[in-house]
DNA sequence: ACCTTCTGCTAGGTATGCCAAGCACAGCCC
DNA sequence: GGGCTGTGCTTGGCATACCTAGCAGAAGGT
């Protein structure tokens, strides 16, 4: 494949897009917040730029999750090279976890999805 | 305490350089094996410059070191930090799958914690 | 002497990160 | 109806990441 990285970029801006959701903020609550430009960190949310580091540093800090997070989270610090396709255990755990609600749930398995994928699923 | 980012810059480009010289590579050599022109790398290791992620992690690679390493020596990923271990059958399922790797059972984990945080007690 | 081959750095352009201003739609109140 | 106030997205421009081409000096070979 040409380039997974644009894969990457589409996890971060996801994985953004869910935490700020999450935190019950709106876009431009977060980009004030975070002291990003609105339209610029709706695009990040797309996968449609790469922020840099400070970007990622300062939004990572306005959700109250680690810079270290958001950027693992996308795979983009280490070079993945695990792969031994196993049926997900993982995904029955979480659908029987009673802390959790069901969009919950759901959101966690897709970002779990999204990993295996990003891995290079086979 | 004006801007302590271009100091992170500078601590980024040293530990770059010094990595560069404990490998015996000369600056053309590792801008060849991280797939960044030569001037630029040169730019980075005197702190000129903020590198994206990508050409980090590719230095990194190059330089077999992780990006992790290299972003946390500059101080770019630390901000806040501090979690209370937890554990759960959730969390002993994601860190025996086999299908992530562990930067991501590390973000999972996180997104799960953060879920149930975002519960309140349930 | 000259030529080659290393070292790192400078100069100028192209691509892209990032922002201010504004658009389009939805919901609510008068 | 018209006028708020909220949501996210698009547009055009300035700033900067990143490139190619080339410079200046040191070390070695002929």
């Amino acid at each position: 494949m040409s380039d997974d990285w644009s894969n990457r970029l589409g996890v971060l801006g996801a994985t953004i897009r869910r935490q700020r959701q999450l935190a019950q903020m709106s876009l431009r609550q977060l980009a004030e917040l975070a002291q990003v430009s609105n339209p610029y960190l709706s695009q990040i949310e797309r996968g449609l730029h790469e922020p840099s580091v400070r970007v990622v540093r300062s939004i990572a800090k306005a959700l109250n999750v680690s810079a270290e997070e958001l950027l693992g989270d996308a795979g983009m610090l280490d070079d993945d090279a695990a792969s031994e396709p196993v049926s997900s255990s993982t995904e029955d755990a979480i659908q029987a976890d009673a802390a959790l609600t069901d969009e919950q749930k759901d959101s966690l398995v897709s970002v779990y999805r999204a990993y295996r994928a990003a891995n290079g699923a086979v």
